[in-house]
DNA sequence: GAGCGCTAGTAAACCGGTTTACTATGCTGA
DNA sequence: TCAGCATAGTAAACCGGTTTACTAGCGCTC
């Protein structure tokens, strides 16, 4: 059985192929008969266009690449499900690729740009860059980099209210009377990292607190940087009385960890964290965390990566996503004498 | 900036568009001096062969499909991570497709089988068929069905060994005192729930229990389902020492309803799921739970579409993945009274 | 009765590769 | 000396659509 295609539709009509294409791609108004030979013959034959031919004529592959450190991160499939969702809705595919946050798989994949694989990347990168993931997407185009920045790239992009949010957690845990307040970062370089660092010692400030630098850990964004992070803190010899965790997953690791050396959250030590990735309220305890929308981020960051695909127009540079402080049960009061027990 | 074609690098080597064709395809071997002058001319003009051509003409997309009900659900996502990763392995992208559980998205998504945009289609249902999907399937070819069935569908299967987990769930129940044990199942027409719903028949009879149907609820995979039924359950004038939930998701569902009506787990009520998903360790109470590895999910079904796409020969009809106990915190003896108080 | 515009189409080029079938040349062994 | 066979390529068809540019025929107007 071979492909049926739009010759043999032609033929079965007793139309010129030029008429069947046209007519089906609604670029011709025919009389009535002829569009229902043409219609019929279509249902007879059961054709489908052949969409790799299509995409070669139009130049155009109505597909987007989605490119993330590993999907299988819960913040990550949250916005890959939303933007598959607003892509399907004007008609694009999502293509998905885990970098496992290796810069050279996030530059051959942006490749794919250039071969007409996809029309435009949704790029959440997740270490910083030397210059040649910047370089890459400069000559590809057609790049929105979502949550995470690649600094020296032209490409718009989206990102959380980092400060914002950073300062409204640091705030909840200065107003619940914690001062020694420790930090758990994500990589040093990172943009989330940078701005909520900024948040942190902006909501400090107004309180007239000073910062404990001792007290500030930074790492990549995975469990064991959590894990090991909180069990450094609580080991000082004044151990902080909360701790700000930039991401749920290391709060996961924190809390891991404080199970592990019998430290109860958080009645030993309070923690708040930033993401509020789904079952967050089933974790134990539930994490009051800051809370930024997938949805938001899917559903923004397809619609400028489609506006810059089909107008070439200079986007608005930088956008920003609210944040919310979801309040659940890992912040209490600090206890009375004032700092976490050692285990 | 007109794109380099692999005409302007056969100009400027000074030989055919066969040649360089060929010779960039390994097709043909060529004296040194002309596959330097070929490699020459690719990197002088930085030559990307059209992706998009190169499908058309070869009538192949290098891509698969995947569909799951939505992407976001934590086990899919880890289906999805490890399928990708496989699929890259073989020179596949993976396209991502979420049919929020309606049979009409699926249909409509296996059509890119016909029109040539994926080469084949990894497929996790998530409700019953009454025969379009099996249908269409059968039309299009190229599916494999994963975690869940189409009955009468003419694809290759791969399955969690269902009964064998739920024996092994069961078996803990009852080994830990458990005499009134509730399930919380599925969808009734899905394989999942049939399946499991008789391995623990099949336990309980092993060990003398006689089934109290009461007790057995069943519902969509969705959290709710778990809310309502953990609490219809304890509603019962005997309630049940242990419940059985069919996915982690209705024992999230079971968690959150049972923190509502202040009842403690594993202390008033025991409680055993399938899945562990990530973060199935950090749940209050940290789930005992039966895996289905989604890594071995991934790889395999990548394995069997492809084996499918390639050769076109008769896969062995049904594979199935092995189970594993997890055993955490959420399952102890049963109270001495003998039942769950009512909240 | 020439010119214009509209309807209902069509032929052929094109998108950018791959592939089939073929040729010209030189070398080897009988 | 010449058949036979590599070697080193090439022209042209093809994949299956889309698109450009064009025509034939008809009615209307001036």
């Amino acid at each position: 059985m071979t492909r049926v295609t739009i010759r043999h539709v032609a033929e079965e009509a007793g139309y010129s192929v030029t008429a069947v294409s046209r007519y089906l791609n609604k670029q011709i108004s025919l009389p009535e008969q002829t569009a229902r030979r043409i219609d019929e013959a279509v249902a007879k034959l059961d054709y489908r266009p052949n969409a790799l031919a299509r995409r070669l004529t139009r130049g155009k592959s109505e597909t987007i690449g989605f490119i993330t450190s590993d999907i299988a991160y819960p913040l990550f499939a949250a916005i890959a499900s939303a933007s598959e969702a607003e892509a399907a809705a004007h008609g694009y595919s999502l293509l998905m690729f885990n970098s496992r946050n290796l810069v050279e798989n996030e530059i051959s994949f942006l490749s794919r740009i250039d071969d007409l694989q996809v029309e435009g990347v949704l790029l959440m990168t997740n270490h910083s860059d030397h210059g040649q993931l910047a370089k890459k997407i400069n000559q590809s185009g057609n790049v929105v980099l979502i949550d995470e920045d690649v600094p020296d790239a032209d490409a718009p992009r989206l990102f959380a209210d980092n400060i914002a949010g950073a300062r409204i957690a640091t705030e909840h845990l200065i107003s619940a009377g914690h001062r020694r307040i420790a930090v758990i970062a994500g990589p040093e370089a990172l943009l989330s990292s940078i701005e909520r660092l900024a948040g942190f010692r902006e909501a400090m400030a107004g309180a007239g607190i000073s910062v404990d630098e001792d007290l500030i850990l930074a790492g990549p964004y995975e469990e064991i940087t959590g894990e090991t992070g909180f069990s450094a803190l609580i080991d000082r010899p004044e151990p902080p009385t909360a701790v700000f965790a930039f991401a749920d997953m290391l709060a996961i690791g924190a809390i891991k960890m404080a199970r592990k050396r019998g430290l109860k959250i958080p009645e030993d030590v309070s923690l708040i964290s930033f993401d509020d990735i789904h079952h967050a309220e089933v974790l134990d305890p539930p994490l009051t965390t800051v809370r930024q929308s997938p949805e938001e981020f899917g559903r923004r960051g397809v619609n400028m990566l489609l506006d810059l695909i089909r107008e070439k127009k200079p986007q608005q540079a930088v956008q920003r996503i609210g944040v919310e402080l979801i309040s659940r049960k890992s912040v209490c009061p600090p206890k009375a004498t004032g700092g976490a027990g050692r285990a």
